[in-house]
DNA sequence: TGTACATCAGTGAACGCGCGTTCACTGATGTAC
DNA sequence: TGTACATCAGTGAACGCGCGTTCACTGATGTAC
């Protein structure tokens, strides 16, 4: 893939490549991931299918791309929601404000979550710049929890024990193993409802899952 | 597709849409369900691609018959994991034997637990049976929620209130409302645990998933 | 101001590929008389 | 026991399709002198 040092090049470059993403993006929510295709894209733009390779080295670089965007846009969402949320009074409230950036994002854009945290292709590997965004996106998380205070039924359950002196997640320096603990439940338990709104897993059933997930947060903030 | 009531011939008709399946599931666990392929089924039999047809009305038939077969495998086992339950002695006896149930055929089954909750494939319709093996799935999920007693804490909450009036889920009679709470948060809870580890969200997080499931069922129980 | 050159976005033809699906057929097996 | 017929699993050729990707090219734009 080319390069420019002409702003006005430069400037036309991001803005295709910004329009080949919107319309790859479209073609997912449409046919799934499988129904991404450069040729497609291609004539979407109005130019000849080996027009895109000047921007995108391949099918793989686009998805690759795909992935990596949406996961920081994800844990950008989540980091402002956090640093939204005003001072902690003890009601968990920067931890509801984390959940909701979650929850908000993941309606907003369903198909990129499933993009993050749907049912992998197997054989596609992740950009080793993925690692790091989820180590950042779970900082998050686990300084979410860490508002909530000190566990009170889960400060010495067996997960804390188990998860003593497990590796760091969210970078240096490490959490609790008690934090961990609670931040991994927590996630799971957020994912879980989402993941199952988002796959219209509850289509039919005849309830508002806003009700279900805020209870689960409510739960969370609870139990802590 | 043909019909025979020669026994014998029906008897290798069983087989050899038994093997085409079991391939495809091969094909399935090695590159996605786009990389389901009637040809290379065919080829893995030993026989020509038009030969399939002989077997299955195309590669939507084929798809939609191993989701139903999924779909009933893990409705039976979890089943099977209620009925297996010992006399409840209030210590959630059936419930946790249903999570578990739950939980060790979607490792078994990664997979095809995948084909079932994992990410829809956009335009694809699941066939009206699907419903009604849901419904028979989330029966037991019921029950065994009932098993667990009335609620504490949970009883008058948001969401039990919400689900008042609500259509029935598992056929009639229909089950309580708090139950239907306690149901669906559960049936949430648990698969988000065992999304995130049969998706492989875990890797590297040095932990044992076991440990979490475990800790996230305990909870259930003792919540409820 | 004008000319020579470099950059690079986009084209069009071509490649090989595997896919699902249809069609007319062959040939073995089983059945009825 | 032998012959005529029906059933049906499987073949091979062919269809149209869209895919990712390569290659040599054209032609507009910008730059250096």
């Amino acid at each position: 893939v080319a390069q420019t040092s002409n702003p006005r090049r430069e400037r036309y470059r991001r803005e295709t490549r910004e329009e080949a993403k919107e319309i790859a993006l479209a073609q997912l929510a449409e046919a799934g991931i499988h129904g991404i295709s450069l040729n497609a894209i291609a004539k979407a733009l109005g130019m000849s299918g080996p027009a895109l390779y000047r921007y995108f080295d391949g099918r793989d670089a686009l998805l690759t791309e795909l992935i990596s965007d949406a996961y920081r846009d994800l844990s950008g969402a989540v980091r402002a929601g956090f640093e939204a949320a005003g001072t902690d009074t003890g009601n968990g409230e920067t931890f509801r404000a984390v959940a909701h950036a979650l929850h908000g994002w993941a309606r907003r854009h369903p198909d990129r979550y499933l993009l993050i945290y749907g049912t992998p292709v197997p054989g596609y590997h992740a950009p080793p710049e993925t690692t790091q965004i989820a180590a950042s996106l779970m900082r998050t998380v686990l300084e979410a929890c860490a508002a909530l205070g000190p566990s009170s039924t889960g400060s010495r359950d067996a997960l804390t024990a188990h998860l003593e002196g497990s590796r760091p997640w969210g970078g240096e320096p490490d959490a609790d193993a008690s934090v961990k603990g609670l931040a991994l439940r927590a996630w799971a338990r957020l994912h879980g409802v989402i993941s199952l709104e988002v796959q219209g897993q509850f289509a039919g059933m005849g309830f508002d899952p806003d009700v279900l997930f805020e209870s689960e947060v409510q739960a969370i903030v609870r139990d802590s």
